[in-house]
DNA sequence: AAAACGCTTCGGCCACGCCCGAACCATCGC
DNA sequence: GCGATGGTTCGGGCGTGGCCGAAGCGTTTT
């Protein structure tokens, strides 16, 4: 019967050391890549590739490809309530004090300025894009679900707004039948957070540049906010600025 | 650390398909011998004692003995949540259907008389002690926690209100300071669940015997319910009595 | 006392699965 | 186009761990 079978091959995918440390590190919610994971759980990459294939297989990690890298995060909500669980119980038993640090495993390039904002192709990127897309997610603007975002009611008012052309947008999307999608989200680097895409996320990063809230730096991908883009995005988005 | 490997460990031990199928059984909250798990999980008996001894070793699993029965059951509700949880997981995953039928094991001996009623050494088990005891639980009249039960309050009234001398039985209790406590839960063979033993469960059978209440069927240690038995037991527990 | 039963320990067999080296695609930067 | 980098696939080595037969211990039963 496939019920005890499939019982004892999901805690047998956790129990592995290689693959138990794999999950750990996902266990904050980000998303992670196969090269990072296999050093979270110090194995060879090719090693760690096997052990991310049966998780997937088995559907507790879902992957998402983005350019050479391909994300690893955790499947459903269930799995890392299931991990949590299995962690406190052995809390209890063996080593007393547990669960603490999760060390959050460096990564991504050092460059503040790069992980601070940048462009990621057409739209923005970095702790400012992640940042705006969590703020209008709260406020129930824009559903950022892995596979297809959509703006609401309120989040449409809300571009406009800002001064966003949304029937741009639109029209860039109708325009080919593939390849543009109109809203998706589109995972961070450097954060490990989704931040919007598609054609909302490239007009809206015209717009951000066209307003003069953001200006490009030379030479890099990096984005500098302006003075005035301080104060717009400021207080659109309700965020904090760097120092 | 520990941390990490006590994660594994655990879950690894879940993992194994014969001792998941072990755990399983005991999901239910029973107490299992070491060959009835063994059958459970189609393995031979002294495997299964290999993998009751890591489970229970580890925190997993808690035993009693009992006689030359030792009796298996999860060690905390923790455990059975985690195990709650991995089912779960596992059944939206691979198995759609699953979690249904826990099968209950063919148990114990098929005496219909000794299933319902017959002392164990000195005190009363079988499904109606076990339902005084739990009814007595549900009343907050008793403390039926594994390592030693109490009566509350409550329970010594109600146990006076019987005509069940307590006195005796906490003088007996004291007569010995080895081997004779005062009171305490005594695992069922044929229910799997705790009832009353110690001196307050040895008087309490006398206390039957003596009212009437009960009467020894000879030849065996099935004990039988006397109408006057029907009456006052039933109004005092609640019982539903053997058509 | 002897036989039956429950359970455990010991010893050896066997295989599943983890691991890495090497070679092979895909993507990005120049 | 080229190298560099991230990732996967393939092959074989190797150790850990499950499994059972046989023997031993403790308890219960007759």
């Amino acid at each position: 019967m496939l019920s005890t079978s499939m019982f004892a091959e999901t805690a047998a995918l956790v129990g592995d050391p290689a693959r138990a440390n794999m999950l750990g590190a996902l266990m904050d919610g980000r998303a992670l890549t196969a090269k990072e994971l296999a050093q979270a759980a110090g194995i060879t990459p090719q090693t760690a590739s096997g052990h991310l294939a049966q998780l997937t297989r088995a559907g507790l990690l879902a992957m998402e490809r983005q350019g050479r890298h391909r994300y690893h995060r955790l499947a459903t909500p269930g799995v890392a309530q299931m991990l949590e669980s299995i962690m406190s119980v052995a809390a209890d038993l063996g080593g007393e004090g547990e669960a603490r640090r999760r060390r959050p495993a460096v990564t991504g390039p050092r460059d503040k300025a790069l992980r601070e904002a940048r462009t990621c192709y057409d739209h923005l990127a970095g702790r400012i894009a992640v940042a705006m897309a969590e703020r209008m997610a709260e406020q129930g603007q824009i559903d950022l679900s892995p596979d297809g975002a959509a703006l609401t009611e309120d989040g449409v008012a809300f571009m406009q707004g800002l001064g966003v052309d949304l029937e741009a947008a639109r029209a860039r999307s109708a325009r080919r039948g593939s390849g543009r999608v109109f809203c998706r989200p589109c995972l961070d680097w450097s954060e490990r957070r989704p931040h919007i895409a598609g054609a909302v996320g490239a007009v809206l990063c015209e717009t951000c540049f066209a307003k003069g809230w953001l200006r490009r730096m030379q030479g890099t991908r990096a984005v500098a906010v302006t003075p005035a883009g301080r104060m717009a995005l400021g207080r659109a988005f309700a965020l904090r600025m760097e120092g």
